[in-house]
Parts: C-alpha cells; sequence; structure tokens
DNA sequence: TTGCTTAATTGAACAATGTTCAATATCTTA
DNA sequence: TAAGATATTGAACATTGTTCAATTAAGCAA
C-alpha cells in the first residue's frame, strides 16, 4: 500500500504526537516506541520520519504538550485566591505535584529525556519551559510589589525548582523513606519558610 | 573458549560496576549497554547473566557506588565549618552540585532510571539513599538543638530535595534561560531564606 | 599420566528497537 | 486513458537485552 493521502502531514504530525501520549498515560514510559506509535495511528514506522526528525523530536513535542497542559492545571488552580498570593502559590504548587501524580510517566519524560551529545534544546521548547515560571513570578510581584527584576527572577526560579525537587524525589520514592512525612507537608513548609524570607529582605 | 577462571564472581561483579562507571563518564548515559561493559571487562555479555539479574540489577549497583562517592564528597565539604552549620550546610550544597557537574551522567542515572512496572527498590540501595539526609539532619541538629524528630526530619527532607531540584533543571539547562542567574546564588538564597524560617519557628 | 566429571563461559539465536530507502501503488493531470 | 508525480510502505541494517545449548578447560580419581 503507498500514497494513500488519508490525512495531511500536519493531521499525521498531531496524531503521533496523541497517539504517544496515549501510550505513555496507558503503558507507561518504558514501552514509548516508533512502532507502537505507528501502529496506534494506522501507518508505518517510516511514515513518522516524514514528520519528526527522529524519536527524540517527537518527544520534544510530547513534551511541549505536557508543557502546556502542566501550566493550565497551575494556573487554574490560582483562580480561587485572586487576592492571596502565597495561598495561589500553594494552589499551585498542589497542582504541580497533583499533576505529576497523576500523569507520571508524562511528567517524569519531561526530566529524563535527554538529546544525545549534549545537543541544546530547540527554541520553541525552551519558551514553554518558561511560561510555567511567569505564573510563579506573576504571584510574587503581588505578594511584594517593591523588588526589582533580578529578585524576581531569582525567587522564582529557587522557590519553584525546589517544588519541584520535593516532588520528583517523592514521586520516585526516594524521599520519605523511614519516616512518615507527606509530601504535602514538605510543600507547604518549604513555601512558608521560603516566603517569609523572600519578604523579609 | 569456555571455563577459564580467570576471576571470581564478585571481581566480575565488580569489574563490571567499574566498567559501566568508566563509561558513563567518558561516553554518557545514553552509551551504557550489556555488550559494551562486557566488552570492556573481557568477558561475553552472557557473563554479566551469571554476576546480575539484569541490566537493571547492574545499573542499580553502579548508583549504589555513586551514591557512596556524593555522600563521601559531602561529608568532606563540611569538614571546614565544625561550629558554622549553615556555613556547613551551604558547602555541602556545592559539593553536591559540584559532583553532579563532574559526573554529570552518573548523577542523573540516580534520577532518570526507573524500574520496569513500577518495581520498588531493593532494600540496599533505599539505605544508601537515606545517608546523605543523615548527614543534612546532622546540621540542622545542630543549628537548632531543640526540636522534635519530626522537625527534623522535615526540614532536612524539604531543604536537600530543594538543593537537588535546583540542581537538577539547571544542569540540564531548564532554569536559567532568558536570564543571568547563577545556579551558585539560587542555592544560597534557597540556604539562607529555609533556614531563616526553620530557626524562627 | 590418563580419563572422567563438572561447571564456567561462550556464542549463536531471538525479539524488539531506531532508522533508512528502494520499491510501489495510488492520485493527479494532460 | 496513459503518463508522471509522490505519499507510503516494508524490507533491511545495526544495535539492544536476554536466554541457553554447546563447548572447553579445570579439577579429580585411578
Amino acid at each position: 500500500m503507498a500514497r494513500r493521502n488519508d490525512h495531511s502531514r500536519e493531521q499525521i504530525h498531531q496524531m503521533a504526537i496523541d497517539a504517544a501520549i496515549q501510550l505513555l498515560n496507558t503503558e507507561g514510559a518504558n514501552s514509548l516506541s516508533t512502532r507502537k506509535v505507528a501502529k496506534v495511528i494506522g501507518y508505518s514506522a517510516g511514515t513518522l520520519y516524514l514528520v519528526f526528525k527522529n524519536l527524540d523530536e517527537l518527544i520534544l513535542s510530547v513534551n511541549a504538550a505536557t508543557l502546556e497542559e502542566l501550566q493550565l492545571q497551575m494556573q487554574q488552580a490560582t483562580a480561587e485566591y485572586p487576592n492571596e498570593p502565597q495561598q495561589a502559590l500553594c494552589a499551585m504548587a498542589m497542582a504541580y505535584l497533583s499533576y505529576a501524580q497523576q500523569y507520571y510517566a508524562r511528567w517524569s519524560l519531561l526530566f529524563t529525556h535527554q538529546l544525545p551529545d549534549g545537543q541544546p534544546l530547540p527554541a520553541w521548547l525552551e519558551e514553554r519551559i518558561q511560561q510555567p515560571f511567569v505564573l510563579v513570578e506573576q504571584l510574587l510581584m503581588k505578594l511584594k510589589p517593591a523588588a526589582d527584576q533580578y529578585s524576581y527572577q531569582l525567587a522564582t526560579r529557587t522557590l519553584w525548582s525546589s517544588v519541584h525537587g520535593i516532588c520528583e524525589l517523592a514521586l520516585s520514592n526516594k524521599l520519605t523513606i523511614g519516616t512518615q512525612l507527606s509530601t504535602k507537608a514538605l510543600i507547604e513548609t518549604l513555601i512558608d519558610h521560603y516566603l517569609t524570607g523572600f519578604t523579609q529582605r
């Protein structure tokens, strides 16, 4: 069979991303392969190479889609606290944790995937990576209106990568070994203590 | 060729771990394979299966060795500050960052490797994972002698997974996109702000 | 020393993977 | 309807983890 013309290139591109997401959701990270994605969308593996340079590029596209979803969840979580930035930050962190739990394979792929040779990430993905930080930064500006850009950038990245670190170690069962600690409690003390320092200086 | 009896099982076990570490150091995380390890130690791939259940078990052993080295670096970093716990914590965090930079492939393998089906980590590795936390906990006890076990556990895990998160995102170039921030500055503000909150309450 | 037993090690084999590309079957158009 | 263009395939290749019957040398008994 050849020359079907059932779908446009753009459609195949999107179908492949959707299929990969579905595989990650149902089968886990170790079961993502070009052949399986191809099977799900009803095309041959070779067809994927008309639309993606290679599997890495497909994964980067999946990661961009994941980041978009994650950002949306974070944004929605803040809606309940329009005038309480600290509460909003807490809710956002919980949304982050919650998303990571629910879609663990996709979420961890954001961080475990490494391009060969240490190739740099494409600009369109770097763009997407920055978006969640923007949400955090906006809340920090509400919390302490009179600070300079450097302080906001510094506090945003420090606070959010810390939240991320807690989620990462907690969800891979490396954090609470031999303790009764709850991940939620860790995140709450982090935010509380860090913001105490941030607002005081 | 068969029945060489050049090395004991224990020797082959250790040789394989050493070879894997060497491959990770020189070729990167994507170049670790049973066949390459076997080639380095001068045995066939099948021989590895006399000593490890599978590649995952070899990787877990490599990770245990990495954790041991990492812990040693962290410990040595504190030696200069026997009476300044906060300085010691900072030095320890810098040692963590430094190790992660120098041995990035091995360090990231600690966190990117996932056992299939969500199998739990073996107890001997969980043991090793807890050790670095012990070092942090000791310093927090010096810093604030009158607190209960729960507070120490909570603060230890919160602080260190935060340091970890900063290192992780920074080293995978996801943290300082579009900014001039230094990873060191992020870690310093984290420790400073968090310890402010920790000692005050 | 010789011959037998034993087991350490191999190498071939299998299934799955990413990737490439000549072959092909269908669409388009003249 | 015939010819040309091209979208898609499927076979092929290299590499991977893993298994296991075959083999060969070590150990041992006579």
